[in-house]
DNA sequence: CGCGCGCATTGATCGAGATCGACAGGCAAG
DNA sequence: CTTGCCTGTCGATCTCGATCAATGCGCGCG
């Protein structure tokens, strides 16, 4: 039985392998394994645009990426943020809605689209591992429209820090609660507030605003300092469950 | 082998089962059929209470539902609008991290959790058909976070109407593209204000602006006509891929 | 009937964030 | 070094949507 714990180690990837994974059902990894590529692509590549077919699946290893729409007339909305350990690729579909761009340069871990889906229909509770994944993604997804339809700029701002602590202390396996936390910003600002819904010099202005008052500091621009974590996530408004937000 | 159509009828209701087919698959009815029960709840019912454990996965037949969260103070967030032929439920997870709540009086086709669970355990394929139905949620989730994030007040309005015709007209199997389309409102303006990130004044402004632009028309406050569907669908700024919205 | 109540609409005003403009720092090319 | 470009920051002003307030409207009920 394959385990479905959240991270699972593979022996050549260093971060989890959504899918399959060496120690527990070696029969899927050789079906991967013929399938399987390393790659490394320049900060601004496109790993998918809407519409337009997919050859591969891929777990990112080292960088980070969006998931976005641009309108016709050129306002741009980030619907999601993916991080080392995430998954691109939607089983069973062969396109996106949605452009992918590497924000910085990234590392994946690929395997051929066709491949992938042929493991997924042959082995079945792998399934049902992806179907986790998929929940979670809609439940950040909503998480995140909340915060877009109902959080004022100031709020945004933190909610986007607090969140990307977590996640960032989550991959690092530190704690946040509580005490100092650190932040590697690994958006521009125009970036952020693509995610944000907001324009550039409002971000700019609430991130002032927050190392004015002592919530942050910034020692540099792509790094945040958070000396009380739960005095940022107050600022955030979070309601009763602290998951995260991104 | 089951069937994978989006729509799947069933002997005994009238909409679509997401999981089982008495036409498909004999064995797994049974299953569900000794958990299966109809309920009919008013108006204003907590389908489900974010954390709480629920009882029963749903289908809604009839009625109208929200997924929501609400902050402390108050500001109320509606991520996702529950429909005739929707499903109620997570599988692997007995909580929801938000709110379900009728919006009208429903009815629902009811599986016990423990269940319908044990099902997608037997039957892995029908995990498949799971992810499918959570990828769409996912893709209309973050569709919508391109609404909140980025439009004006009139386009947010524009787009649930459209969106909305459009999953109207899907279920009755009418054409929207086009001509004219009517809507049925199953929402007070509140609830619609909570959807699209907006107060009721300005919802209800831009509601009369629209009709004063010749755009829809509204005999009843809870129905709305539309002369020109493209027209509504231009002012809702979308952009290349024509899909649904909500 | 009149009354109260909930929902929707409309008006007047306010303010948060967008917009427009200017400037500073970093950095690569010349 | 200067020049140009890009990113980020800050100031001034405008505007869209929120806020506060009043009115209309339908409806059940005493």
């Amino acid at each position: 039985m394959v385990k479905l714990s959240p991270i699972v180690a593979c022996g050549t990837c260093p971060i989890r392998h959504n899918a399959v994974c060496a120690k527990c059902d070696a029969e899927e990894l050789v079906i991967l394994e013929q399938a399987k590529s390393y790659k490394t692509l320049p900060a601004g590549s496109r790993l998918a645009e809407a519409g337009e077919t997919l050859s591969y699946f891929s777990t990112i290893i080292e960088g980070c990426a969006t998931i976005s729409r641009t309108l016709e007339d050129g306002r741009r909305q980030t619907v999601g943020l993916l991080l080392p350990s995430d998954f691109i690729g939607r089983p069973g579909r062969a396109t996106s809605p949605f452009d992918v761009e590497a924000l910085t340069e990234v590392k994946l871990c690929r395997f051929e689209r066709t491949t992938f889906e042929q493991l997924v229909t042959d082995t079945p509770h792998i399934a049902t591992r992806l179907l986790t994944m998929t929940l979670d993604e809609l439940d950040a997804a909503r998480d995140w429209a909340v915060v877009l339809g109902r959080m004022t700029a100031r709020e945004k701002v933190a909610a986007f820090l607090v969140s990307l602590a977590r996640r960032q202390a989550g991959a690092r396996g530190t704690a946040t609660a509580g005490g100092r936390a650190v932040v590697h910003l690994p958006l521009s600002r125009e970036a952020m507030s693509d995610h944000l819904g907001l324009t550039i010099e409002t971000t700019s202005r609430q991130m002032t605003a927050l190392r004015k008052d002592g919530l942050i500091e910034t020692p540099t621009k792509r790094e945040i300092h958070i000396p009380d974590f739960d005095a940022l996530a107050f600022e955030a408004a979070e309601d009763d469950d602290g998951g995260p937000i991104v």
